[in-house]
DNA sequence: TATGAATGAGCATTCATTCAT
DNA sequence: GATGAATGAATGCTCATTCAT
């Protein structure tokens, strides 16, 4: 009885951190970190407190923003990773991941400003996949060798910038991709690529 | 020595307006637009009054520090316009540029925020003489065709996202920008970059 | 009972309310336009947010101050309206208005700076009230035929700057209105008033 | 040798000082007591520095235009006094009073802020010729004798309030002392006036 | 001595967070 | 649990005053 009426309480419950959630996806997409928690309960239809019941911190929101964003990519990747041709199975993953950045578009400020927040779990997931992905198309012969891991995010990164509100055109980040995808090819290396850093750098 | 005795007080107030944009450089590229107005007085060793003294405002603070970076890299263009192999004057120019905005760490979201603050002519000169490099460039059919003006700020700003704080390694913005080179020459091309947007894009 | 459980928390709320813009009148009353919010804040017993909340600007809180006073004016104005010997009618208006004045010291101060911040409805039923004042006076031959609507406000600052703190004595105001009232009187009249400014002179 | 070297420099210094002084009655008069010290020393040519050797204070310079308006009121109302008819004394004198502050705007705002900062003998000399006037006027059965000394200054300040910027449109003033000073005639009082303030009250 | 650059306390305002209802 | 009013530390900016040149 107890379970029962619980239940609805909970239900309604995670109902409002996901309007939550949604709402702060939205409200920073737009405003970027300067948007205010105000905004974000105003928009949920809810009250602060609300807000705060779910996320004690704007840090913590945020980084519940993200975690929700990498969850989306590790997905991608994963599917990708179910393409036969090693080289597009690799290339689909960092198009996806790209439109996934682009869609939400000050995420790559907060981001970057953010000690990123995901579990190690998701870490090692994501990661996983990516090497699997990279390793598959390295051993095709199509990825350039030189390519390391954590180069990845660093390409992340920049595609977020190409993407960022004021002064790019429509379409700009898919040729920022295109011309760093053509420069992956094993065929396009012109050397080695400048000191690699330590592994597990971060 | 009528120098000298000319504008005694200027020199004075000239040496603390170079040391007040010394502070914020360095106050801005650790925190960011976060940083506070009071922490770049501290740094420079003045009061607050004496920063306002010389920028109005922190926008204007910020605006003098964009113009300052942009300057140089305008410079660093012309010095490698002077370079007789085109391809190697173009990717000299990426490396100065890129250097820069590695040095001024969150220069990059400074740029990405603002309405780029130059002076027009700045901008023409910059526009110019980085058409002229990658014009040359082209011409000599070392730059893939399909590049267009409007794609280097882009990469300017990836790289400069590869440099932002929390989550990169030393060497990895080197790593990033090799990779954009690489895909950047005529023979990487693999196919048309897509949707050249409309020329004058801003 | 239903009123008390409809809004406790407005309740709360406009209990602050008032008790900010009672003493925002003590304090803007003591130090003039130079009163500083914190101040009203301390004295309302209440954090600066608090004050922040209800008027989001000082100029907004001053506004709803003088607003206040405006319309104790007009609403003494219409009860003396129902006085029936037209010249105690007209008299009992303005010592009612000097009286509030008097009572909210540097009002005057404010209300001098200040483009009036009142409502044209506001004003329009407060100068109705007076022309009607006025002219019933004149028609009963009691007040002096030069007199114009627009000379109202005028005693009234006079009065006021006869209140204000540094050198009056009390009683000082009580005198000047005696006089001024007595030069008033149709009797008293020795020639026209000089200039009649145009009617609707702002 | 040393008076003949240092009075060219005493003429320098009161030339300065006569300069600060005007340009501070020129801003004061047109921004109020919200005028600042660099205004003052821009429109007066001179440093900052230079005012404030002549005057230690913002309330220094304020009490230096005081004081001046108050000489100017003194002889203007010696002047007065030398008219026949008591009377027209006694009003030319309030009038020339009403005329100073009226040209000087922003004046009474100030003058109501300060504690008049007039020296001992040009408050007594000042009172003096006031009174004479007003016994003048008494003893020839023209002025009110219910009037006192202390109730002079009240009314210029209630016609400098009148002049005040915002609300006032030209003329104005005009009517009101046009108004006081039928109240004042003998003829005119309709009782005594109330509570009148103790002598010295001030 | 004049100058105007430097100073820094002071003030209006914002916003993440708490807590009474 | 939800609400939104209250809180107050933090921040950009001003301006009277001082002081090196």
């Amino acid at each position: 009885m107890t379970e029962i009426a619980a239940k609805p309480l909970r239900a309604d419950a995670r109902r409002n951190r996901e309007r939550v959630l949604e709402a702060a996806r939205a409200v920073f997409a737009e405003h970027g970190r300067e948007a205010q928690m105000d905004d974000v309960a105003r928009r949920a239809g809810v009250g602060v407190g609300t807000v705060y019941r779910h996320f004690p911190t704007k840090e913590a929101l945020v980084s519940a923003l993200a975690l929700q964003l990498f969850g989306q990519l590790t997905v991608a990747a994963r599917e990708a990773l179910e393409i036969e041709d090693p080289w597009e199975a690799f290339t689909t993953a960092l198009w996806a991941g790209a439109n996934l950045l682009s869609s939400d578009r000050a995420f790559t400020e907060i981001a970057s400003e953010t000690e990123m927040p995901i579990s190690p779990q998701l870490q090692d997931e994501l990661n996983g996949t990516f090497e699997l992905l990279v390793t598959r198309a390295q051993d095709a012969g199509a990825l350039r060798k030189d390519l390391i891991l954590d180069d990845i995010p660093m390409f992340m990164c920049g595609i977020g910038a190409a993407t960022a509100k004021p002064h790019r055109c429509p379409g700009a980040w898919q040729r920022h991709l295109a011309i760093v995808i053509d420069g992956l090819r094993a065929s396009s290396a012109s050397g080695e690529l400048p000191t690699a850093p330590s592994a597990g750098c971060h």
